[in-house]
DNA sequence: CCCAGATCTGAACAGTGTTGAGATTGCGGT
DNA sequence: ACCGCAATCTCAACACTGTTCAGATCTGGG
């Protein structure tokens, strides 16, 4: 292979395959830029040439992976014969059980934190949901009133559990008794908002990170990233 | 204050306070170990003599905030005058409440991961909301084929809240936002499990990492930690 | 063919966690 | 009151990190 060349080739790409590897080696944080390089075959100066620093490695990493995790979901609710429910309870149980079978590469994406607005994260995990629970509505398993922001109830839902697994705040022993209890978590969860009558009138609609231009454009005043303790 | 002194006096309580308060300027990892000494008036290697290294520092942070959490959630709960249910969402309200208005602290101790077994982290949020629920169950409120695990179904259900807004995967600008979000959350996992009918005879129950003494002498067999993928 | 620009190297910088040898101190026993 | 021992802290050093920048090397388009 094109090893003795001094132009890599796709560096970029090789890096973050590197940079991959190496997270599911070592942990999350257990690995350096320099290593990355090194195992390329490349010194460590070059990757500055494609990323701006680290982190930008790190969050490149995590758009890549979470558009991977996104159409993982979606593939797993078409695989399913099932109708209704069936369906969203299998993206769950694909969400939960990817994080556990690869807990390193989770932790890194789900820190990764807020995404550019601009990227290309497709299909977004976030949004294979919304459309999930967009056909229960139309379907009608999902009165219309508990429609609106039902997907970040859903979201928290399976997210948390995850996240609890992959940081060994929770644990359970076998990789079936994950995908128990994580349908269980997602049944209930549904049964819970389809149970739902009149919302309040005020009821507040969270935005996700990957927000694309098109809301932008709608609300001119700039939108305060924190809360005023 | 003993500041030209040899001996510091208590080095190992200012050093958990430096770090929580580098921690709160500077991020989860925007911080080291030698700028925590400094700011102590000690030399890096002084904290070898209470910490085996920076990690063990963070956490023995962790635990200590993990604790305070613990008691400011069952603060909260019997702040309300409520029954039932109402107590249940005081405290969901606490949790994520809490994480957003620490969001760095917060990410420090949910990313502690497990804690020592023997730890004495008390009370625990995990252990608060089990003696809640189990309360909810005496009430009648929660059907008792559906108190099993429920404590993990709410946990994951407002863990995965705070979660998401502090990584900022989800955005709510108003803080008020965030309650009612939680308040619909809790409500509608709440709703879900009291609807269970009779549970799998399988029905995992899961472990949390902070387990006692007490379990452990139980089963005999050494607990694998992780799957086989 | 040739050279502008992209790509990569090498050396350097400040800063990190961690270690080990020695200085300083407080405390319990005589 | 003293001594010695163990706990505590300092100092200097190690290997390693992310990042920068001047210069070497390659490649594609005129």
């Amino acid at each position: 292979m094109a090893k003795a060349r001094y132009h890599h080739g796709d560096l970029r790409e090789a890096l973050l395959d590197a940079a991959e590897a190496l997270v599911r080696e070592r942990g999350a944080d257990g690995w350096s830029l320099r290593e990355a390089s090194a195992r390329v075959g490349v010194s460590p100066s070059a990757a500055y040439h494609h990323f701006g620093s680290r982190d930008e490695l790190v969050r490149a990493l995590s758009e890549v992976v979470l558009a991977r995790l996104g159409s993982h979901l979606r593939a797993a609710m078409d695989a399913t014969s099932g109708h209704g429910a069936e369906r969203l309870v299998a993206c769950g149980r694909a969400y939960v059980t990817w994080a556990v079978l690869d807990p390193a590469v989770a932790r890194l994406v789900f820190r990764g934190g807020a995404t550019e607005p601009q990227s290309a994260v497709s299909p977004h995990p976030h949004d294979v949901l919304t459309t999930e629970l967009d056909r229960l509505a139309d379907t009608g398993l999902l009165p219309p009133q508990a429609r609106p922001g039902a997907e970040f109830v859903v979201w928290a839902a399976i997210h948390g559990l995850a996240v609890l697994l992959i940081d060994d705040l929770v644990h359970i022993d076998d990789r079936r008794d994950v995908e128990l209890q994580t349908e269980r978590l997602v049944s209930a969860t549904l049964n819970g908002l389809a149970q739902e009558t009149a919302p309040p009138a005020d009821r507040p609609l969270p935005r996700t990170a990957h927000t694309q231009r098109v809301a932008q454009s709608q609300d001119a005043g700039p939108s305060p990233r924190t809360f005023s303790p």
